[in-house]
DNA sequence: TGGATAATAGTACGAGCGTTCGCAATTCTT
DNA sequence: AAGAATTGCGAACGCTCGTACTATTATCCA
């Protein structure tokens, strides 16, 4: 690996810190120079324009976030126990960015009226990530561990304001106990969409 | 009343256009001043800092929020019905805001690491509404509507959820139908806490 | 090891930002 | 209507932003 692409590579992964903090929009070539100890052409020249830049961060967290949260969850087997698994790795991870910040969150208010690539993308990548969890649902719903009028989206939905919930009550208000009332809240979710024919032995394991 | 205070108050008025669509950070003088037809200082000469006129447009806001949801609201009997008035209302006015933007909401994420008297503000308002939700769910309790085993914070959590859900798919992510799903995820919520000894004409009325 | 190539620094530009200040115009008061 | 007070404009300041261009330095490959 060439010296530039390692740079490139460190430049990222600083702009994806600052950027979880301060945002997309808030992601400035000047202070991420200095958090690099270059100058500002010399990061600058890594990337086409602060644009470009700002889309590169945005595909590094999507990567991570797919490694911590997706990949790990779709390894369980289908049903209520990957939904769980895909809930409780998105809590874990939502609630380490309360000290950081959430892209995919703060990109959705930064962006809900900003056309551009990045809203494109962002978009796309928020898209992809619900339609992750409304397939499992489905999943869920087939296999029989949810009710069969079960309607997925309303369930993502929720799921979503629970996330949603966290992000704001921990980040912003600093209410302790946030990380509680999702688990609860996910917990009374899926009690009202659970099918009562299905073998406890099968949600009790979880 | 004077010409000052009334051009003072029509600016705040656009200010606040602004501060919805952009964020109260994307709020700027120059543009705003653009919009009225008048000169930057114009503009300035009014408010003694951006800071101070970010403050006042929050405060704006605040009163407007407090006229179309809080206080029809507090007109209703205390109970269940209070309840679903403070959610209908909520629910009708970050729908209006769908195509604008709600500054509770846009705040959050702008000012959760980003210190300040705008910050303290923030914090002060969206806690009071939150605490107005809390004291109304406590009353649903104490009046029977909702089970004695009731917890309240959870309950004004999820609450919070639904609506961040709705900004969030129905601006951001332009789903359409999100305002139905905010609704039903209200009534299947309530439903859970509802009290099975209420008679059913009581809540049935609504 | 030397020459080609890639990476970084330095400098400068134009635009937009909040803010200051002095002056002209308007509005209010008596 | 006249004088006082208020209101608004215009220009300028210092700052930061993204970006372009040139020169220097470091790295890679033969």
């Amino acid at each position: 690996m060439r010296k530039g692409e390692l740079t490139r590579a460190a430049i990222l992964d600083v702009a994806l810190d600052l950027a979880s903090r301060d945002g997309l929009e808030g992601l400035t070539i000047g202070l991420l120079a200095d958090k690099m100890n270059m100058s500002k052409s010399g990061v600058f020249a890594h990337f086409g324009s602060r644009e470009d830049l700002q889309l590169e961060v945005l595909k590094l967290y999507h990567h991570r976030f797919e490694q911590e949260v997706f990949f790990p969850s779709v390894k369980e087997p289908r049903g209520i126990q990957r939904l769980k698994s895909m809930f409780a790795r998105w809590v874990k991870r939502v609630s380490v960015e309360v000290a950081s910040g959430c892209i995919y969150i703060s990109g959705a208010v930064e962006y809900d009226d900003r056309p551009g690539p990045i809203r494109e993308e962002l978009m796309a990548m928020v898209g992809a990530w619900q339609g992750a969890l409304l397939r499992c649902v489905k999943q869920c719903v087939e296999c029989g561990d949810l009710k069969a009028d079960t309607d997925p989206q309303q369930l993502v939905y929720e799921m979503y304001g629970l996330i949603l919930a966290l992000h704001h009550d921990a980040r912003f208000l600093r209410i302790p106990g946030s990380l509680g009332r999702a688990g609860v809240g996910f917990e009374r979710l899926i009690e009202t969409y659970r099918n009562p024919q299905t073998p406890s032995a099968v949600v009790a394991q979880q």
